[in-house]
RNA sequence: GGGCCUCUAGCUCAGUUGGUUAGAGCAACGGACUUUUAAUCCGUGGGUCGUGGGUUCGAGCCCCACGGGGCCUACCA
């Protein structure tokens, strides 16, 4: 059967395109399955990097790429051709060299992003531009859809809903993708040089864990159970250092139900690793190099640019201030572990925080994040935080009343967090009673009482130091971008 | 979740106190042009003004509801 279009029904634009393709057809094809390409633009770009103007190099090449600008004149045509890097080069079709019907044929079929072959000489045009003069051309690849005026400026939300056209148009957007995935491999470097084998665990779990935070639920047909997705590799990734993985990490996706702003998104890219033997100390340390390194690798430096011109330094070595000190200082008075809950709720009342909740945790790190983190701009740790609000972490060794953590900020947002890990297993499970009680008075992200997690730990965890850090806020933090120009497809409803 | 703003051609945007036939640039179509660089010149077409309802002699503009999006604010990384 031939094709029906409706044409009437479809935009003039494209309904234009369509008949354009149908032509195509029936001369050859609109969408060939194979070219006889002998270069990229790259290499050809590469290859010739200063001829004259108006010169022949006798040298003949066959590429392809999307066409960008369009200059047709009577008898000559113009066309800027574009590769998926971005790399552009020019193409001429003439009338002495492909004769009358070809050239007639691309005035007539050939658009703006369509993929074109063209096949030919290298040479330089009059005003110098590098270009292939045609002997022959080809579609590659018909576009029915118009690409989107390239002389302003994409609305935010067009470019996140079609990001390859993004990608086609605008040079950062394809930059940040290589930043990105640059960034990605000199992480798996930086462990690779300190032995650390990757692993992945389940993102479908039977019972979420690893932090604090509501999951999205769904459901499996085969098991006829409720499903969750990973709001943290955290409790597999110790099973894995239970089982002997010494050193262990993981790159992969986490899940939370919810917000979702400048910093947030409802699916995001997270790295944790484990190392037995070490402690928090030891992962400050590797936290510092893994995003210093990734500095390095990918920009040459530790100074790095951020889009809007600034200069984020994440040189040297970054200070570590003490949670209780750093808010004793601040608030004017002593805080310590010990400070009642009602004294707490007053210095809160008095600077207008509102805070209801039943843990002394809660109420020491809502009144830092007033008092303190403002202040912060250099990448800095936060260390020794109150156990109520840390129940998967070892108590320090030697303060009382916290635990060994570290939150590492920069630029004013949780970039990365390290731990000494709990390992003792009915410690573990004292504080998973104590989230069920706060589950049971009603907090929608206690943790849950892992059953089968307690019981690998009772086979013996060495002790070990852990470290998370989101990668999308990486990127953040190496661009100034924000999070939803960090991932290539972010959520849109 | 709460508050404020926004949606007009394929894209980016104008559109007066409610008043004839809703405009521009780019893109498209027809024509001219063998060295262009967002080519240029002449001409032409293209709109359910987010959707549905309401007020009015008359709605792109005013009112209500719904949908998409943004900003601020609260919570989590």
């Amino acid at each position: 059967m031939s094709e029906e279009i409706e044409f009437d029904d479809l935009p003039e634009q494209i309904a234009i395109r369509m008949a354009k393709r149908e032509k195509l057809n029936e001369l050859s094809s609109a969408y060939p399955v194979a070219l006889p390409i002998t270069h990229t633009i790259e290499a050809t770009r590469a290859h010739y990097p200063n001829l004259e103007a108006d010169v022949s190099t006798g040298d003949k090449v066959a590429l392809a790429g999307r066409v960008m600008f369009l200059r047709n004149t009577g008898k000559l045509c113009f066309a800027t051709l574009q590769s998926g890097t971005g790399e552009r080069i020019q193409a001429m079709v003439s009338l002495d060299k492909v004769g009358e019907e070809l050239l007639e044929s691309w005035k007539e079929l050939v658009d703006l992003g369509d993929h074109v072959f063209v096949e030919g000489e290298v040479i330089t045009s009059k005003r110098g531009e590098l270009s292939i003069l045609a002997d022959r051309w080809l579609m590659a690849a018909k576009t029915i859809r118009p690409l989107p005026n390239l002389h302003n400026e994409l609305g935010e939300e067009f470019r996140v809903r079609h990001r390859y056209i993004d990608l086609i148009v605008r040079d950062r957007a394809r930059e940040v993708v290589k930043i990105r995935s640059e960034v990605m491999q000199s992480l798996r470097n930086t462990f690779a040089n300190r032995a650390f084998m990757e692993v992945e665990t389940p993102m479908l779990q039977v019972m979420h864990g690893g932090a604090s935070a509501r999951p999205f639920k769904t459901h499996s047909n085969a098991f006829d159970t409720e499903l969750f997705l990973r709001i943290a590799p955290e409790l597999f990734l110790k099973r894995a250092v239970v089982g002997g993985l010494e050193r262990v990490f993981e790159i992969n996706r986490n899940f939370r139900n919810e917000g979702a702003d400048r910093t947030h998104s409802p699916e995001f890219a997270m790295l944790e690793a484990y190392e037995a033997y070490g402690d928090y100390n030891t992962m400050a340390s590797l936290t510092q190099e893994l995003i210093q390194n990734a500095a390095k690798d990918v920009f040459g430096t530790h100074v790095v640019t951020l889009d809007d011109g600034s200069e984020n330094d994440l040189g040297g070595e970054w200070p570590k201030v003490s949670m209780f000190e750093s808010l004793s200082k601040a608030a004017g008075v002593e805080i310590t572990h010990e400070t009642p809950i009602s004294e707490l709720k007053k210095i809160a009342d008095k600077v207008g925080i509102e805070i209801d909740h039943p843990l002394h945790g809660k109420y020491v790190e809502e009144l830092w994040e007033h008092f303190v983190k403002p202040g912060f701009t250099g990448p800095t740790f936060v260390t020794d935080f109150p156990v109520d609000t840390s129940p998967l972490t070892r108590d320090h060794r030697s303060i009382p009343g916290v635990v060994e953590k570290w939150d590492l900020y920069i630029r004013g947002f949780e970039q990365a967090t390290g731990y000494s890990e709990l390992v003792d297993p009915v410690i573990q499970r004292q504080r998973f009673v104590a989230q069920m009680e706060l589950a049971a008075a009603g907090d929608p992200e206690a943790m849950k009482l892992d059953e089968e997690f307690l019981k690998a730990l009772e086979f013996g965890m060495p002790p070990s130091g852990g470290m998370g850090m989101g990668i999308d806020r990486l990127l953040m933090t190496l661009t100034g971008l924000g999070i939803r120009e960090t991932i290539l497809f972010p959520l849109v409803k």
